[in-house]
DNA sequence: CCAACTGTACATTGTTTATGTACAGTAGAC
DNA sequence: GTCTACTGTACATAAACAATGTACAGTTGG
């Protein structure tokens, strides 16, 4: 995938920060192979002119990814992608996997879902984001 | 489940604000059927002192889960569960269900599991959730 | 009525998020 | 080499958000 091709659903009324679904955003990317070991990213300004935020919001994303690894931040010379074959360090808390699913989970009981509908859904959801690896490119 | 038995897992640290971390464990706990139509919750002084935040902290999170039609607020006698038969009308941010799904998978992949695997572990996170349902009260 | 409880409103504080501007490093053209 | 045009970065500012303390207002049972 080139460096402009690249299109990201960000939210700018969503709760979560901007800063943090650009780089969930791109996250997601690398984990479906859309992103490889060696890709350069957009520059700050590029990204943050695409999305509609500062460059500034798009740095703030590029160094949350550097710190868990994902990523290589070189001064004067764009980012580039890091991955595979680089320790994955990991998002903020490990154990807030269970939460955010059960988290999930809770609303889509409140809203009706049987036990077999949260499988499916979930299911489904699994399935759409593995549809979208790097195979179909 | 008395108002006084409940007890909620609260991380001060967490990036996730306190207030909504209250709103997420309760909802949790009215889609597993631990509290239920008419349970009283308890006052947001004595939650408040549970967690160890203020009493407005509590406030806010009572006030986002009776937006959400969850619970009735009744100024000068306390709070009560309100559901099922009641609509539903979903946390603010129904529709990043699937955000937050993908999101969660993507953490997952990058750490190093494969799709199985992936499936395995979310099938897991239903399994406990449903395990705390109400038929183990 | 009154005392002890309930949720709520409001001003204040500290943190977080996003911005604008200026700085510093790199790479290619010439 | 040295421009020039790009890159990421540092810092000060402003706005939004989260949490607090205090005071207020409604309810309930004595």
């Amino acid at each position: 995938m080139s460096r402009n091709e690249l299109t990201l659903a960000v939210d700018l009324e969503s709760t979560v920060p901007v800063y943090r679904q650009i780089a969930d955003e791109i996250r997601a990317l690398v984990a479906r192979g859309k992103l490889c070991d060696g890709d350069e990213l957009p520059s700050v300004r590029q990204l943050g002119a695409m999305v509609g935020v500062n460059q500034n919001t798009v740095a703030n994303s590029y160094r949350q990814l550097a710190a868990e690894g994902l990523i290589e931040l070189r001064q004067g010379a764009g980012a580039r992608v890091r991955f595979p074959a680089h320790p994955y360090r990991g998002a903020p808390a490990e154990g807030d996997n269970e939460r955010r699913l059960h988290d999930v989970i809770s609303r889509l009981v409140l809203s009706g879902a049987s036990r077999r509908e949260v499988e499916r859904i979930l299911g489904a959801a699994v399935e759409r984001f593995f549809a979208r690896s790097r195979d179909d490119r």
